[in-house]
DNA sequence: TCGCCGATGTTCT
DNA sequence: GAACATCGGCGAT
């Protein structure tokens, strides 16, 4: 067993986005604390189901507590966390964390050596971790996953709009971890 | 430091 | 044919 974090992924994404911030995302042994999350719900014309179940999305309408992986620009890879009962879309997309664990193998991945670059953003997170669409509809609560507990103390969080999107983009839907210096971009 | 732009493949119209 | 949950390099400030 190797989620001992206490989450409800069956919660919406907004709850689940919020939770995650401080919690460490391992993946067969690299990662760390995760300090950036953004939520996506079926019902948010911006989120990938948006528009129904594809073969793409699938596993978006699975169950929760497992990876959505995907393609993006062709290029990079990115990661969600789905949230709510199967069959909702929902999910919470990774979106930068603070290396900890495995600095070696992640700068050897990545071809960077500052640290604030390692995972500051999906695609840098996703190409530092190993992450590919061999762990899309994988459970998170085994391996190659890990996740791990954050502070006891409730961390301060930084909210504002997503990144990257054209629809809903006016929604708080960004969380951060007050004060990172591994965000993938500031809040305002 | 900031902003523009091209790379590159999958999905959807 | 267009859009896209991104990134890194380049040139201008």
């Amino acid at each position: 067993m190797t989620l001992l974090v206490d989450i409800d992924f069956s919660a919406e994404s907004l709850l689940v986005a919020r939770q995650l911030i401080g919690v460490t995302l391992l993946i067969d042994g690299v990662g760390g604390r995760i300090v950036e999350t953004e939520a996506y719900d079926q019902a948010d014309p911006a989120s990938h189901t948006y528009a129904g179940k594809t073969p793409r999305n699938a596993s978006m309408f699975g169950p929760p507590a497992h990876a959505y992986v995907y393609r993006s620009y062709g290029m990079h890879w990115c990661m969600n966390f789905v949230c709510r009962e199967a069959g909702h879309g929902a999910g919470v997309l990774i979106r930068a964390l603070e290396p900890t664990h495995g600095l070696e193998r992640m700068r050897e991945r990545r071809g960077v050596e500052k640290l604030e670059l390692l995972c500051a953003g999906p695609g840098r997170l996703a190409q530092a971790l190993g992450i590919t669409r061999s762990l899309d509809g994988l459970p998170l609560d085994a391996p190659p996953f890990e996740l791990l507990p954050g502070p006891a103390e409730p961390v301060e969080l930084l909210v504002g709009p997503r990144i990257g999107i054209t629809k809903a983009a006016h929604e708080l839907w960004r969380f951060g971890l007050k004060g990172s210096k591994f965000l993938s971009r500031g809040f305002n």
